[in-house]
Order: C-alpha cells, then sequence, then structure tokens
DNA sequence: ATGAAAGCGCTAACAT
DNA sequence: ATGTTAGCGCTTTCAT
C-alpha cells in the first residue's frame, strides 16, 4: 500500500505538504502543488478514508436508510442521492431495513453509531420512540424525507394534498363511486397510508359525497395487491365503482390489468389513478400524481451538506416547505359513461 | 461523544481491557467482561469504526458496485447482501453505476481506493482494460457475480445455457417460428446480450431449426422495450412468430401485454418465455428461467466473508460453479395451435 | 487477566 | 510556503 510518505519522499516535501496539496486546505506553493499532484497520481496514491476520518473527525460518507431497496421509487431516491454524493466526493453507507426484523434492530443500535457517516438521509422513515431516540443520539445531522420524525429536519410530502388532489380529479369528472385502493395499516407507525385515505376522504366531502365502506379495499403497494383489491370491487356489481383511486402507481397498474382481465374498458368503463408517476406509468396510460423520488433524494443531499458545511441549511426553501407534485392526466381517467 | 476511556473509567479498568472485553479477542475474566459489556450498554458505547479501523486495518465494511440499483434484479441481490452482511456485523457502501458516466470515473479512480472496505462484490459488472487494472490496483479481495472480469473470483451465471433452456422449452412444444427479444448491444464490454443469444441459436440449432433475422427483435430490458420489440413481431403478419424468448421478465411482460394489446391469446396464439423470475412472473403467469438473486448477494457475501477470514473461500462450492437455474413452467407457454 | 505504551496513516496547529 | 509535532480513538504487543 503506497502511503502519504512514499508521495512525500518521491516528491522531496514533506507528508504536511503532501496533505495541503492534495486536500486544498492550507496554502501550497502552485509549482509544488502540480508535482505532488502529478507523483502522487504516478504512484496511484488516494489517502486512506480512515486514517483521514480519524484525524479530521469527518468520513466524507453519508449514510441512508431506506425501507425496502426493490420499491421502485426508494431505489430512485437512492439512485440520485448516490450521483449528488459522489460528485460531493462522498460514499453511501446504504441501510436498507426491508431485510427483516433481526437486522433491523442492530442497524439502528449498532451499525449507525459506529460513526462511519458524517450524516444520515432516512427516506420515509416512521420510527417508534425508541429508534427515534436512537436516531438522536446518534449525533449527526439527519435529513428526513417524507417520513416526518418528531425533532428531525423534513422534506416533507404532502400526502394528503396529493390524495385529495386525484381524488378530487376523478370526482370533478363526474364520477360518484369512487373507490380506495389504499395501504394496509400493516406495519405500526407507518402513517402514509392512513394519510392518503384522510385526503381520499377530505375531497369526498369537499365534493358532497359520502364514504362507502363497501368501496374501501387495502393492497400492499404491489401490482399483485392493486389487481386483487380491484377484482374485489370490480366483479360485485353490487357495488362496483366507475373510478378507483389506488394510492400507489404499482397498485393503479394491478387495477388496470384487473380491469382489462374483467374485458373492461379503461377509462370507459372505469377510471383508475394512481401516486408516484412510476417509470411504468406512461406506458399504461395511467394518469398520477407524480412525485419526483429522484430529485427528493438529490435535495435531501444537498441539504445535509450544506448542513455538514456549517451552513444551517434548515432554512433552505424546500426544508419546511413541501415537496412539488403534479396531477398528470394520461388515458387512465374520463367522465364516466353514465355522466348526467 | 462517548470514548473507550470514559467506558474503562466508568468500569475501574482500562482501555485495552475494555476493547478487549467487547471486540472478544484476547483474554479478560469472565466477571470483568459482563461488567464492561454492561457499562458500555449504559453509556451507549459503540466503538468507533474509523478509529478501530485505522488501528485494526480492517474497516467491517464491504464495498458493492451495481450497474443499476433500480432494476429488481440488481436491488433484489442488494437486498439479500446486506442481510448478509448485517447479520455479520458489517457495513454496505454502494457504488451504483446507474448514474451517468461521470460519476462512474470516479467510483473507479476515486472511492474504490480510499480503503474504506475490507473488499468487493460486482454484480454482472463488465468493465474495460483500464477499469479492471483500477480494480485489482484496489488490492482487496474481489467476488464477481455474473460478470466475468479476468483475474478475478466469479460466480458465474451461464447465460448461454439458461438461454438454450428457455428457446428449446419452445421448440420442444413444437415452436418452429421462434422470436428473439434479445439485449441492445448498447453498452460496451456488456456481453450478457450477446450471450443469450448464442444460448437461443445454440437451442435452435440443436433442433433443427434456422436462425431467421426477421425473428430478432432488441430491447432494453424494459417493459416497455419489450412491448415494442413484441409489437414488431407481432403486426406483421408475414414474420409472425408462434412464440417469443425474451431475455428478461421485464421484457417479456412487455411482450404479453402487446399481445392482449392485439386480441392475441397468451398461449393459445402466442407463447412467451422469459429470464429471471421477477417478482412480477407469476403475477404474468409467465413461463421463465429463474435466477435467484437474492441467493447470489447472499452466497457472494459469504464466500467474500470467507475469504477475509483468511480461508481461501476459492474452492467453496458455487464459487468456479455456475449459479442455479430453473425452468419453471406457467400458463404463458404451450404447443402452437398449428402444431402437426 | 490486566495495564502501559506504541502505533495505525493521516491532518492541523504551531513554528519557521 | 513548508516542516515539525502532536494527536484523532482505537487495538495490540509487551510487560507484569
Amino acid at each position: 500500500m503506497v502511503g502519504i510518505e512514499d508521495v512525500a519522499r518521491a516528491a522531496g516535501v514533506s507528508a504536511a505538504t503532501v496533505s495541503r496539496a492534495l486536500t486544498g486546505r492550507g496554502s501550497v506553493a502552485g509549482l509544488t502543488q502540480k508535482r505532488v499532484v502529478s507523483v502522487a497520481a504516478d504512484l496511484g496514491y488516494v489517502a486512506s478514508a480512515t486514517a483521514a476520518g480519524l484525524a479530521t473527525g469527518r468520513s466524507r460518507a453519508i449514510g441512508i436508510i431506506v425501507p425496502m431497496v426493490r420499491r421502485w421509487f426508494y431505489a430512485s431516491v437512492l439512485e440520485e442521492a448516490q450521483n449528488e454524493l459522489i460528485r460531493a466526493g462522498f460514499d453511501l453507507t446504504l441501510y436498507n431495513l426491508g431485510g427483516g426484523a433481526d437486522t433491523r434492530g442492530s442497524v439502528f443500535t449498532q451499525l449507525l453509531h459506529r460513526g462511519r457517516t458524517d450524516g444520515l438521509i432516512a427516506i420515509s422513515l416512521e420510527v417508534g420512540a425508541e429508534e427515534a431516540r436512537s436516531l438522536l443520539a446518534v449525533g449527526k445531522p439527519v435529513v428526513c424525507v417524507g417520513g416526518p420524525i418528531a425533532g428531525l429536519h423534513t422534506l416533507s410530502v404532502d400526502d394528503v394534498e396529493m390524495s385529495r388532489l386525484a381524488t378530487d380529479h376523478l370526482a370533478s369528472l363526474g364520477h360518484r363511486r369512487i373507490a380506495l385502493i389504499g395501504g394496509a395499516p400493516g406495519q405500526k407507525d407507518f402513517h402514509l397510508p392512513v394519510k392518503r385515505q384522510v385526503g381520499y376522504e377530505l375531497a369526498l366531502q369537499q365534493n358532497g359525497l359520502q364514504v362507502d365502506a363497501a368501496l374501501l379495499e387495502t393492497g400492499s403497494f404491489s401490482i399483485e395487491s392493486g389487481y386483487q383489491a380491484a377484482m374485489h370491487l370490480l366483479t360485485d356489481d353490487s357495488r362496483r365503482p366507475t373510478a378507483i383511486f389506488a394510492v400507489s402507481d404499482e397498485m393503479a397498474m394491478g387495477a388496470i390489468l384487473a380491469a382489462r382481465h374483467l374485458g373492461l374498458r379503461v377509462p370507459e368503463d372505469i377510471s383508475v389513478v394512481g401516486i408516484d408517476d412510476h417509470e411504468h406509468a406512461q406506458f399504461f396510460g395511467l394518469t398520477t400524481i407524480a412525485q419526483y423520488p429522484g430529485a427528493q433524494g438529490a435535495q435531501a443531499v444537498k441539504i445535509l451538506l450544506k448542513q455538514l458545511d456549517g451552513g444551517a441549511g434548515i432554512d433552505d426553501p424546500g426544508d419546511h416547505t413541501s415537496q412539488p407534485f403534479d396531477l398528470i392526466v394520461r388515458s387512465s381517467t374520463a367522465a364516466p359513461s353514465d355522466a348526467r
């Protein structure tokens, strides 16, 4: 392994000068600087992150906690976050929580506390009191995206309003029987399904419609579960809706496939709306509430890096404010055929 | 921040003893051990990875390089690899290459060389000579999964045989006009599409069939591209195949959707096979060649950790040998209706 | 079984 | 502008 002393010797300077020349901190003569850089490149020298980290107290790495890498949304956040980090010369340490309770525990009690990162980004993380305490105890800046944890800075995502907007789009088209494929309550402290249902109910109310328990189904955010839920809704003539709002695009796609399977035309016989603007949404002609996971990931990184730079970063636009979302109308929604 | 000295003081021992008690290396009296552990827990002490890393020369972290986290396959490998790592107390540093050429460069020239990891896992990585040299120069054990790089240990995935098997399944059912939706050549050094086409051609040959250029389409591994490719194949009556082999499940699903769109029944009018056993394959009734990305990720980790333990790990079953795959027959394939 | 002391490979004060 | 020196927070000899 080639160390800083090797470079120093080869360049005829001291280790301190090599460090200065390579990090850009402190002053070095232009000429020496060039020479050191060139020698370092020749030798293939790259400063050890471990040693530099110990010396500076900063690791040039940040940790990202995601509920499940396999979901398109989280992978998208991750991808852009990583790009942003690489540009800043930061490594990305991943903590995927989707792997079972046994691993989740040690992430919170051990891994996060080893001080390997300068800060944390938590995506859609909803934690209990204990985990929240653990997160605070790490003692590093934490930026949350869409899973508000008391005491932590959050890029908030207005789930209620997104749902209200989606539902209102259907109501505005004249739909009266609007079904909901919501998220299963499932995990404790996972509030997203609840918020999205609230938005749905709010829109109904604003449009003078009643919540009808027969029009409520739940799914697990997968295509299959959306398909199943839609099957229930669409095969029972007595309760058949004219429109379905699924709280994720993946479930909405499942609903479209179910409708097609039953020989129903979308949107003539049944309208479908989702949330996310999944990479396949356009392909399915799915009307949806677009979120921008990549942009959210990139922004979270920018805010976190700014905080690390000493800037507060807290008063940045986009911190307290909600993340943008847009209704994107495609071909899966239309006025109901029985519209009067 | 609570350091080892704090624990030492509180437990009435020296820092050395704390270290021994907590790492399990060296000998400590049973009683002292218990006391130290308890005090450490009370204080919320976790040894700094940076300091421990500098002292031991090992970081208890491994790096994983993936072509694109957003693809189901890679996310699945990652998920299980992470579980395995967490169980072993290792952190996972992610290097996603899907973010553009500008970031890819610094991963290979800088990030990987900072010595933040004890070893590397490269998934489906196909690199040029320069990047390969860079990888070797890291000087750490590397385990590749399915992207053979000269000089590195590889869990090999027999793409040729998987394709041959898929195609042979169709031929055995009596199909004579079997189309291929292959991978676009696209990226340099990305051999997977080529290998899968070779397997396809091999099966045709073994079944006495000719390769017909009119039956060859390419896609980019997405649902959309599979849909488009299938549309080309199925709308031109003069060239219409009775079966389609798509080299990924996502493209195969696109093909099924295209067929349905055209009013063709699957499998009565057209059979479709894919590769992967994607999480949605069952939902689509897709016959496919199952791969086990999770198992591959877990195994790669096990082999790497064993190598780090000093064990060679090289002679383990599963290292040189191919990863398992299986033909899973569902409802998307059947004998052609014109079978004689 | 335990403590004292010497680093691990850097960076950052402090001199010059 | 550059070199010298003193750590960063651990682990690991080497004594005892």
